[in-house]
DNA sequence: ACGTTAGGCAAGTGACTACTTGCCTGTCAA
DNA sequence: TTGACAGGCAAGTAGTCACTTGCCTAACGT
């Protein structure tokens, strides 16, 4: 849980979640240029590619191999954790 | 958001939310030594206090002052935010 | 085969963080 | 009023983190 928290706590790194959320199956190179195009960052390759490792060690994001490129694929599966800990009170109905 | 995953990055700190879910209006004494009782957290009455402030700062902590003690509430609302900005597939049927 | 493209490894740096230490401010009971 | 109790403020320290720099490996296209 500490993995996936400090994964977490880092702006760059949600938007790299956001972008994966949009698209599976991105390369790293996909996602530097995207997230400077969309959202100003100019993080170089190497810091996107060390929060991506970050991110891969939290269970947030899976990958695969094909040929030379690296496929990042967004896993919201360990976020079910948060909300089972501590229960939101209401899903927020419609007014 | 940075504030409440930062918040959320440190094990102690999610301690005190779990002691805070279980009971609310608790003072600093209070939590203090229910994580040093209960969850064998070895930090002092100044950590817990600074932890507490960042927790406050998240908006996941509440507190009111009540002559000399200051109670601490547990306010889920901005885990909100989470669940909204990556919903999580299945709510986990119940199988 | 050769250059290009996608990605990885590792050391170094500046900033931030959790924690401690020491002292100070209020509040209550006797 | 005095002492004890609950809490706050601030500086210092060891460790961690995000990011860079420089070089290296492996897979493709021509």
């Amino acid at each position: 849980m500490d993995d996936l928290f400090h994964a977490l706590s880092d702006g760059t790194r949600r938007l790299l979640l956001d972008e994966l959320a949009r698209r599976d199956e991105q390369t790293l190179f996909e996602l530097c240029s995207r997230l400077a195009m969309e959202h100003g960052v100019t993080s170089s390759r190497q810091a996107i590619s060390q929060h991506l490792d970050v991110l891969e060690r939290a269970g947030l994001v899976i990958t695969q191999r094909r040929g030379r490129y690296k496929l990042h694929s967004f896993d919201p599966e360990p976020l079910r954790q948060i909300a089972e800990r501590w229960p939101v009170p209401h899903p927020k109905e419609t007014p």
